[in-house]
DNA sequence: CTTGGGTCCTGTGCGC
DNA sequence: TGCGCACAGGACCCAA
């Protein structure tokens, strides 16, 4: 489900229901979402307080006072929703309920302090969730080889240019990589392809110089202006505080096969590539 | 090392 | 209406 967008919109819907609140207990519905929750889980999590919760690429890491972090993964349909309980009085209206989920693919829920309870729910289960001490958090398997932010210093045309040198790839699984560039997904990439008039099919190793400096500025874009809007909101995505996000509605290519491009001289054509569609500009992308 | 393909899981929407 | 198939926002793992 959720891209770089959607993961940070889920972050701030999170954070006044999480941050510097103890965790009273963890429930767990199964042992494991798509792996096995590790040893002692639940029991290291209890009593903990959350002292700030923080996003890198696609992960949300909450910071706890034990020195370990949490780290949770929305998989393809992971969402999280927020219930506050009646004693949660002190903050009346600060949350909401999100849109109605199936109860049946309920697989976590943290009782917070101030009676809040956080669900995670995830029909398909890719997502998943560990703990690590965070000070060994460059060592930690799922984070440390991830490049840059989209909006960090690092990423700019040259550093692409230097990173694809070489690579035969489409540059369509170049920006997919997540040791390229951390957290775009099918959609953004589509979209950032296509405001930088790139096909999806050109291979990394052609795309440098003003390519190169197009795209990384089309990607820093896209991301940028999909967060101002709060994600993208396909079939049951919502963030968690219940809202929708409508950057979906600014789909240049994604989802817009044999629909015109803005170019008006072709339609949007879609091809598999490494069997995931790939929208693009025939015309305009090349 | 890079690259491509299969895999996990459930739900939805389409054509027949 | 029912059924089967294609497809879905991710990313690990292994073979070549």
């Amino acid at each position: 489900m959720p891209e770089l967008p959607e993961v940070e919109t889920v972050r701030r819907g999170l954070v006044p229901a999480m941050e510097g609140r103890r965790i009273e207990a963890v429930r767990l519905a199964r042992p494991d979402l798509r792996f096995p929750f590790p040893d002692g889980f639940a029991r290291c999590l209890t009593g903990a307080r959350v002292t700030r919760l923080d996003r890198r690429a696609k992960y949300l890491l909450a910071r706890l006072d034990t020195g370990q972090t949490l780290l949770m993964h929305l998989g393809m349909s992971g969402r999280f929703s927020i219930s506050a309980g009646a004693d949660a009085g002190a903050r009346p209206g600060a949350f909401v309920y999100a849109p109605p989920a199936d109860p049946r693919h309920d697989h976590v829920v943290f009782e917070i302090e101030d009676g809040i309870e956080v669900t995670y729910n995830d029909p398909r289960r890719f997502g998943f969730m560990t703990v690590f001490a965070t000070a060994g958090e460059d060592d930690q398997p799922f984070l440390k080889s991830l490049g840059p932010e989209p909006d960090s210093n690092r990423f700019s045309g040259p550093y692409l240019s230097e990173a694809f040198a070489g690579r035969r790839s489409p540059v369509k699984a170049g920006l997919l990589d997540q040791s390229v560039v951390a957290g775009l997904g099918n959609i953004y990439v589509c979209e950032a392809l296509w405001r930088a008039r790139i096909s999806p099919r050109r291979l990394c190793a052609s795309v440098a110089g003003a390519r190169a400096e197009r795209l990384a500025a089309a990607v820093r874009a896209v991301i940028a202006e999909a967060i101002t809007a709060g994600g993208s909101t396909l079939r049951d995505y919502a963030g968690a505080d219940g809202a929708m996000g409508y950057f979906q509605h600014s789909f240049d290519v994604y989802g817009r096969e044999g629909q015109p491009c803005a170019c008006g001289k072709t339609r949007i054509r879609r091809i598999l590539q490494a069997n995931r569609s790939s929208f693009y500009c025939p015309v305009c992308q090349r």
